[in-house]
DNA sequence: TTGAAAGCGCTAACAT
DNA sequence: ATGTTAGCGCTTTCAA
């Protein structure tokens, strides 16, 4: 009953005002659910819905009210050369390098067809990004926040100059009302590429270079705050961090944070070596800090991967965590509770932000004329094994 | 130059028309590259676009076009109530049970506002998708297929009954033109939803239920032949194998397949542990397995959660991986080669599979009246260490 | 080869 | 409270 129409067309407003006895105008305003409808002609609207299997038609309903009912949530990396080891606010590619995926040719079986050809090249990134769980956890608070709302979000990815341009362009033909951007690299053109083009964005995190635009952001200096007093309470003296790379704020910013709390408790010197965010990278800055500091009782990592490979080259160095050496991380990420011993760690509440996100995009779009606004989020500690 | 006119509407097709000095057909033939164009007019037009900074609208060519230009990625669960340990073909969610992510409130403190309220509830499907090295292998090989062909994918999860009738009403409005399905349960309702209401879609792995559907499938049988071979050809004569879920075709496949073969070699009985394709439920098998045949030499896995968890179990058991015990995994996903050893698998070429996938779905909206066609790829055996 | 004109399905004044 | 009407920006016959 609800099929029949299909094949001739779909059931357009015409006819479900027709079905109803009733003008285009009338069903639209019960479809819209506009007041001043009188309750018997809203009923019998229904029905006749009901019995056409009426559907709105996107692209018409867009044409005129001039907005796509849709956001692009976009991966964004740096240059157009193959990107450095990426590195997202408080999260990155993890450890594992994968299979290049390249090899593998599939031949077709059943359809005589033959494998469609997966280019290896623009793959790079985006295994990458699914190799941190930082990405999923941001998916989810958008989709979280969108889907209530009846938006689903476009993915794209905007690795290279030339898929850059085609956010951009997307945007402005209207495929999507504005974008979520998240950044893997420092100094990504996307964020000022899409606002200089008038374009409403929100970002996952503060830019590195000022741009007039709203973000979503995390007070790492607190985070780090709290690790340092949590090490500090525990009773540690001989501690040391492994720190993230430095070029992105949150890097720095959690680097500051350990230190100045630190030097306020007394420790105005603390041995640092750097870190990828991955987990390799703090393994090898433990090792690193074993070897100058054999007698360390405590270790803050910038991020919980990299706390992750402290943890393993502890074990394997003799050290007990936490008994002779406490350990904290940073995100929260399933990282954490999947390390032995599990992982006390600061919070990044990154499924909250990202929804945070969202909304600050939809209010920007309900009232463009609003001034950009950014949330920081407070981070929080979370007490597990580790320290 | 090209952003001066937006303020005031963006230029449309009659813009660019009046600045060339022809009719807005013209200018949308150039664009579209019809034939029949002069060239010198050709170039009128170009540049009158460029001067006018043209975007054509997608909602106006939608609308008479009658296409989107647009695809659902839909990742499919199974019913309203929390899907039990899912199930895909040949992968599925990691040991990770990862933080509940409810918690934690961050305050806003810039914009005075209040966190965005996650709702634990749909995110644990979605948590469950992301911990899974599976999906960012579908999303890259979808991505990489469709992205120069200017098509991005509309992201949509659907796990419970009411996000399934908002994939079908979202297609029904035309907002995407077709489906690509990734499901993680045998008994999903989407794809007889899908195809009732007369809608393209293609899925990953051959639907539990026949439905009238293309989708694009792996020779799993095929696949654990070859495992079998390399046990065999390796020496091994004690061997077992750890079972996925066999509610799932991939699951059956792959122990149906592995057990034809031994048979065929004069093994007709194996010993089977049943795994959840999970790190956890292989650790758990290979322990069953150990307690019954303690001389075991050779473990095929129906996937490579499973076969890394089985690798850690033997290690602490005191058998050295290969050596004491040779190991098959199935996959060659992330964990494959981050295993201690690197796993030998048996590859499923996961990129290529969601390429052609989206293939088949443009090829379907090209000419809808060509019958449904599938594909089924062939797995390759990938010699690592474990055998 | 180009232009004129119709119309895709919908919303939003404006009239009633 | 409801109907009439005028487009939204584009593609596409149909004429010229």
């Amino acid at each position: 009953m609800t099929e029949d129409s299909r094949a001739a067309g779909a059931p357009t407003l015409e006819d479900v005002a027709k079905a109803a006895g009733v003008s285009r105008a009338t069903v639209s305003r019960v479809i819209n659910g506009v007041r001043n409808v009188d309750p018997v002609i809203q009923a019998a609207v229904r029905d006749a819905v009901a019995v056409t299997g009426y559907t709105p038609n996107r692209a018409a309903r867009s044409l005129v009210t001039r907005k796509a009912d849709s956001i692009a949530l976009v991966v964004s990396g740096a240059g157009d050369d193959p990107p450095p080891v990426a590195a997202t606010a408080g999260s990155t590619a993890s450890a594992a390098s994968a299979a290049s995926a390249t090899d593998s040719a599939g031949g077709g079986r059943n359809g005589g067809r033959q494998g469609a050809g997966f280019d290896g090249g623009v793959g790079s990134f985006m295994t990458e990004v699914f190799a941190d769980p930082f990405f999923g956890r941001v998916v989810t608070g958008v989709v979280n926040f969108l889907r209530p709302r009846g938006i689903h979000p476009v993915l794209m990815f905007a690795e290279t100059s030339l898929a850059r341009d085609e956010v951009v362009s997307y945007l402005r033909q209207g495929s999507a009302d504005g974008a979520l951007v998240v950044s893997t690299h420092a100094e990504d053109p996307l964020p000022a590429l899409i606002t200089d083009a008038g374009l409403p964005a929100v970002l996952y995190a503060r830019p590195a270079r000022p741009v007039r635009i709203s973000y979503v952001d995390l007070a790492h200096q607190d985070g780090a705050r709290l690790a340092a007093e949590r090490l500090l309470a525990r009773g540690c003296r001989r501690i040391a961090t492994i720190a993230g790379p430095l070029d992105v704020p949150a890097g720095q910013d959690r680097l500051a944070g350990f230190r100045d709390t630190m030097a306020r408790h007394g420790h105005p010197y603390i041995p640092v070596a750097g870190g990828e965010f991955t987990e390799e990278s703090g393994a090898a800055a433990m090792e690193r800090l074993l070897a100058e500091h054999p007698d360390l009782d405590g270790v803050f990592a910038a991020n919980d991967l990299m706390a992750v490979g402290a943890c393993q080259v502890l074990r394997e160095r003799g050290r007990r965590v936490p008994d002779d050496v406490a350990v904290i991380g940073f995100d929260d990420s399933r990282a954490a509770a999947s390390c032995r011993p599990p992982l006390t760690t600061v919070r990044q509440p990154v499924e909250d932000m990202a929804a945070e996100m969202a909304r600050l995009l939809l209010d920007r779009l309900a009232r463009p004329d609003r001034p950009v606004t950014s949330v920081i989020f407070e981070p929080t500690l979370v007490r597990r094994a580790s320290a």
